[in-house]
DNA sequence: ACCGTATGATTGTCCGACAATCAGGCCTAT
DNA sequence: ATAGGCCTGATTGTCGGACAATCATACGGT
């Protein structure tokens, strides 16, 4: 299997062979992954020639997949400089917050609206496994991965790929701050909790209440993390 | 710019004072201007080797430009087929009406919180600006472009680079919708009217007041547009 | 008229090249 | 010794050309 995507794996040294999908998104993938992986910390740079090396393609690719991931504002590219890993400050990160939930409100409200009984239904059942999860397992890994699928579900049920496309790029800007968030012991009860008032909210179709659940649910999740980032850089 | 390409006459003739901004972003500067004039009309394809002549630099830098209007919004590459113009369906119109209601009301919010005395006098003097321009003419144009003076104070002001971006993003993609909007008689005025509101709650330093005025002008805008939208469907 | 194929157009990807720019060390003059 | 300027290496920005893969369409045989 020479094509096995480097996601599991170490991302480095791990040449991409030629399967169907464009070799730029295999790239973009990859690199994603390794961002919100830690593997490329923040504020790295991240050399072109060090990449095409890596990854085993050419400097066209490299150079389009990192103005992608600009775009996401996963990378920052400083012009005649090359790029590196973003690294948001704390009133960035709150900013972000704030604006999550804004747009996850508006989700949720458009879920309520258009989502089918069998949406509401799957929703509410991801917010079950989340809740099985949390209670057997302290890996925030395995947590980030259930609360995904609450998302998984919940996004697409708001039938607006321009909503789709603007949550995934935030949600993808704070999900260092998410597991820092969830690390906090006791929060996954919370966010179990807090989840299924949403989801009960929904399943009334109460959008009004569900959304501004929901925000609240995004705000607490800002304070947590940005509390326990406060204290990391106060230690360090 | 080691050879004579000639993205413009004018700067060719520059002997050397300006240090430029890379041909990328003059190249970007170009095609979003044309998108938004409609010189490239919505659902135009965009062909790499008729750019490449037209504006005279190589494929290279023509691609990621694309790309980098394709994360604006302003055109949409399908794989295998190349680039177009966006052409946003009534559906998506409304989605992006709605999201820049919830962001803009966001801006607001903070302009509140975060703008000096100075910033909120200078608000204030485009809306006059403006009440001006629109009494004075009835040039879309420019109505159009002193409505985007007050957004060039009211968003700086807001101190949130992810939130300018966002919104830089979608106010692009319904320019054109803008345009219709404010062509309906009688909308300039009401326009006038309504962010002359925003400003004196923005004044009041009442933030919630200012945040649903604002909300409420964009959707305002959103059904005239519309509305002016579906005449046009139905009649052609 | 139907269907498969030849053909052309266009994109995706690679390669190599060179100027422009930036960072840092080195050298000189005061 | 220090300030300032120069040289050099590393890296990005842009260019041009090349080729395979894929899609669109016209063509030809049946």
């Amino acid at each position: 299997m020479t094509q096995t995507n480097s996601l599991s794996e170490a991302w480095v040294a791990e040449p991409m062979g030629r399967v169907a999908a464009p070799i730029r998104e295999q790239v973009i993938a990859a690199l994603r992954q390794a961002i919100l992986d830690f593997q490329l910390k923040p504020g790295q740079r991240l050399v072109e020639r060090e990449l095409i090396e890596q990854l085993g393609v050419s400097r066209t690719t490299i150079r389009e997949a990192l103005r992608e991931l600009a775009s996401e504002g996963l990378v920052t590219v400083v012009p005649q400089r090359g790029a590196m890993v973003s690294a948001p400050s704390l009133d960035e990160a709150m900013d972000l917050y704030e604006i999550r939930a804004a747009l996850e409100s508006l989700v949720v409200k458009h879920f309520v609206e258009r989502a089918s009984d069998d949406e509401v239904r799957a929703l509410a059942a991801t917010v079950e496994e989340l809740a099985q999860v949390s209670e057997t397992t302290d890996d925030v890994r395995a947590i980030l991965a259930a609360k995904d699928k609450f998302y998984g579900v919940l996004i697409p049920g708001a039938r607006s790929a321009a909503l789709q496309q603007l949550i995934d790029g935030i949600r993808a800007r704070v999900q260092m701050l998410r597991a820092t968030s969830l690390s906090n012991p006791g929060r996954p009860v919370e966010v179990v909790a807090e989840l299924r008032a949403v989801a009960e909210a929904i399943a009334r179709r109460d959008a009004d209440s569900a959304s501004e659940l929901c925000a609240a649910h995004v705000r607490k999740a800002a304070m947590t993390a940005l509390h326990a980032l406060q204290e990391t850089d106060a230690d360090e």
